[in-house]
DNA sequence: CGACTTTGACCAGCGC
DNA sequence: GCGCTGGTCAAAGTCG
């Protein structure tokens, strides 16, 4: 399966050469300062399909391994550390991907937890400035504990779902000690109230739902469902969809462009009716 | 005043 | 059995 990226560049060198008075001359300078910008967001994307290739090609050999494994001894060694290494971040600032996994580490080594065997993690990347633990994600979470563990140096936040009395799910929140810029929280167990819109983000303290502001920063959506196996095709197209999404929003969010954008229609409109006129 | 965070103490599993 | 480690508890502190 070849991973395919969307093609985003835009082509912003649409200069009318007739045009030469000052508001022309703005434009044509608006435009180049677009064209450039769009050039960096391409280049961004690139950077992003790549790291995604790596990561579908290092998954690939993970499988491969994990199934060597089993053919040979039968049954899962519980020594295996099967996670860490193998989700990696595939965006840039406050988004996030999720590996929906087993750890076959904590089901076999401690039989008290296995009650809730839904683990899953998911990566958040941080600002490098920023040291709290906190990951939005729309449910309400009560932090019990914070503790620093043995392989890292940063300490892992112990949380509990408050959003309906009695939920079992629990996570636990760490910077990553590869990138420490990455806050990797572990979800266990499955949220035994209503089905809640899931957003993602790091840094909002006691986030609530109620306290919810989609308009205050990039936050990447997406249905979060602990261990289940997500189709590959679905995660590439969903992916595909964000990045697309997030390119529109740049872009109509951005005050500049619809200016610029309004006064060249404005101005290719003009320029028709003058021409028809004479 | 209630909800939440912080943090030291405690408990249980695991390896030696 | 003992020490190490991760996970949890609960009292004290903080904040709106």
């Amino acid at each position: 399966m070849e991973p395919t990226c969307v093609d985003t560049s835009l082509n912003l060198n649409v200069i009318p050469s007739s045009h030469k008075d000052l508001a022309g001359e703005v434009l044509v300078e608006e435009l180049r300062r677009l064209s450039s910008e769009n050039k960096r967001l391409t280049e961004r994307l690139n950077q992003v399909c790549e790291n995604y290739v790596a990561l579908q090609k290092h998954l690939s050999e993970f499988n491969g391994m994990k199934n060597a494994n089993f053919d040979k001894e039968g049954i899962p060694s519980m020594k295996r550390k099967v996670e860490s290494e193998n989700c990696v971040n595939l965006f840039g600032v406050n988004a996030y991907t999720e590996c929906s996994t087993i750890t076959e580490e904590e089901t076999f080594k401690r039989p008290k937890h296995s009650t809730s065997p839904n683990v899953s993690k998911v990566f958040v990347r941080t600002d490098a400035s920023d040291t709290s633990l906190y990951v939005r994600d729309g449910y309400q979470w009560r932090k019990y504990g914070q503790k620093v563990t043995r392989d890292n140096p940063s300490p892992r936040a112990y949380f509990k779902c408050s959003y309906a009395p009695g939920c079992p799910v629990k996570k636990k929140v760490q910077r990553s000690v590869e990138d420490p810029t990455v806050l990797v929280t572990t979800y266990e167990g499955e949220h035994n109230h209503g089905e809640h819109q899931t957003e993602i983000s790091a840094n909002s303290p006691s986030a609530s739902p109620s306290s919810m502001n989609p308009s205050a920063g990039p936050i990447a959506t997406l249905d979060f469902i602990p261990s289940k196996v997500v189709d590959i095709n679905a995660q590439k197209s969903s992916i595909q969809q964000f990045l697309v999404q997030q390119m529109a929003n740049t872009l109509t969010t951005d005050p500049n462009f619809t200016a610029a954008l309004a006064s060249a229609i404005s101005g290719r409109i003009l320029d028709h009716t003058s021409i028809s006129n004479r």
